[in-house]
DNA sequence: TATTGTTATACTCTATAACTATA
DNA sequence: TATAGTTATAGAGTATAACAATA
């Protein structure tokens, strides 16, 4: 005994995320955030390396001779996981891992000359990256972007203010 | 046969994210938005639920009837995934699922009034957190972080592109 | 005993694939 | 055969803990 009334499809024709969500600044940044880390990775992994080898190289051209631990706190990863890294980017000759002569314990990571080198090749692919993804917006709205992503970011770690 | 001149500390007394990551809205945009999820997810966990059961709640809350798969593609989860999700809303009566008499392969997805009430106190938790992580920002700044969001997500997705 | 780097292990979230029941 | 929901399985990515070497 089917109702009389034939029913009209149920499904939406288009789903769409409920507004509240959308209107939620949380909601687009963790959304978004994962899927910009995932995408990130992916396109550094095509490339052939860790999507951390760019951030470890990044660091290692600024501050110099840091040891181990030092950079896993600074990129706010686990020390097991940088030695996976490493090890990726020592093979490639891209750093350099030495014995610190004052404490047998740790080792001072460098900066190769292709390591150098290969950091601008990361640049270059970061910035085209950040053109896909931060298409839709100017250059003046990807400052405010970048403004806005670090106050937050600051005022939660101290490690993301820029040094004087 | 120590050197002779004491090295100094080689240890950096601050160690700060290279500038270069500090200003890629990317980088950023991957960090903290995998830091918001990830927090936002133990609040929710800690308030007694899973974190997808408030965006479950709000879609339910918006669009009548949904079957599961709507609800999947709408919030861009796996159906898998959200069986789990929806058990644990139906053994605490927020939602019932009720088979589709025109398609017995369906299920009806739909609020209950519990559930209706829930969704207010989950709503109070998000604005709560919101309040939490986007602390530094003012009224407008985060009305411009929004909008900035949406644009991306837009351009990315159709589903974040709110019905007129 | 404490710390550095390393290795091994477990856990969380997500993605894939097999299964059932209906169509 | 194809689809909806369910269940089971496997896969990243990350976090935790044990280990050897050195201090």
């Amino acid at each position: 005994m089917a109702s009389p009334a034939v029913q009209p499809p149920i499904t939406a024709p288009t789903q769409c995320v409920p507004r509240e969500l959308l209107e939620s600044p949380l909601f687009l940044l963790g959304r978004l955030g994962y899927e910009v880390k995932t995408e990130v990775m992916d396109a550094f992994e095509a490339a052939g390396f860790s999507a951390y080898c760019y951030s470890v190289l990044a660091v290692l051209d600024e501050g110099d001779r840091e040891t181990q631990a030092t950079i896993a706190d600074t990129l706010k990863i686990d020390r097991g996981q940088l030695v996976g890294i490493l090890d990726e980017l020592e093979e490639h000759e891209l750093i350099e891992r030495k014995r610190d002569p004052n404490d047998r314990r740790r080792h001072l990571v460098s900066l190769t000359r292709s390591g150098k080198r290969q950091l601008t090749g990361y640049r270059r692919l970061a910035r085209r990256l950040e053109d896909e993804l931060l298409g839709p917006l100017g250059e003046g709205e990807r400052a405010q972007l970048r403004g806005l992503l670090q106050r937050i970011a600051g005022a939660r770690d101290t490690r993301y203010v820029p040094r004087p």
